[in-house]
DNA sequence: AAAATGTTGACTAGAATACTCGACTTTTCA
DNA sequence: TGAAAAGTCGAGTATTCTAGTCAACATTTT
């Protein structure tokens, strides 16, 4: 059940871009503060910038800056794009179903679905800017979360 | 996110030795059941008896009995055993922790931590008998599912 | 004794992951 | 105007993980 390190680093990356929102940050700086090295990075941001989060610019003093709000960028929208459904099943998943064999009668699904809307929840709830001000969604509701399975 | 073959397989081998609780079944019929090959199924199986799951039989009309109450066959447990923490992250498990470079500052953290918590708390609930008598989570509670962090 | 099972350990093919690298393009600025 | 500082692109690779296979062996039943 892990999550990639390119899911992970994407992540990161974001976090460092939307603490400097506005500026202009290079992929050597984004490196420093990730950890994650640079050849690495570029494949990553380049990807974020063809999804629509990044914007670019070339030459000296260039490096990626962030296009959208923060309140706007969904985490499990990220960690979507960047490494597929998050089901833990595919006979589960709803971005990308897939069927299974003992379908009909499977008694697992049920729980599949369920550990995919529950991690949908919490994920397709968070904004990137939740966690810049540290407010994951174990904090709105008081150490309690309710959720209503939505299909 | 996804589960790995060894712990789905487990869990339906386990899902027919519930159904036939007290009867002696064979790999050969569990395999027929399952859809997974006879020599996946040695290897599972046996991990599944040394873990106290399963009592074995050999010779003619041998194979395979559950050995526990299928009340008492956490399904979290069972993943985990069969294929580690349910953390997406190594920083955010609690059964086997890894530290991670960034932890001090790190601001996923919190995150990967409530991903864990909303997975287990799923299925650290489930039994085997919850799955064969199709009474999931879900259901529990009318479609409302509420959860507190337990550390 | 023969047949039907589980037991054990080693082995392997293929996929996925986590990167690296070199050549190229664009932009800045001295 | 040219060198340096970026991002862009496409390929390539090393390692790990996954999903299984298999053969030889041990035990039990009939
Ligand atoms: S696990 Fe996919 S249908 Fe049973
Ligand atoms: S992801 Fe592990 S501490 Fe940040």
């Amino acid at each position: 059940m892990k999550v990639s390190s390119k899911g992970e680093y994407a992540l990161r990356a974001l976090l460092v871009l939307g603490e400097l929102h506005g500026k202009v940050v290079s992929i050597q700086e984004i490196s420093d503060k990730t950890l994650v090295t640079v050849s690495y990075l570029e494949q990553i941001l380049l990807k974020l910038k063809k999804l629509g989060y990044l914007e670019s610019k070339r030459g000296t003093n260039g490096g990626y800056i962030l296009k959208r709000e923060t309140r706007d960028i969904n985490i499990g929208e990220v960690i979507r794009v960047l490494e597929g459904p998050l089901s833990p099943m595919g006979c589960a998943s709803i971005t990308k179903y897939e069927p299974c064999q003992l379908e009909p009668s499977c008694q697992l699904k049920p729980l599949w679905s369920l550990v995919r809307d529950t991690i949908a929840y919490v994920l397709d709830q968070t904004t990137l800017e939740d966690l810049l001000e540290n407010r994951i969604a174990l904090n709105k509701g008081d150490d309690f979360l309710a959720f209503k399975r939505t299909n």
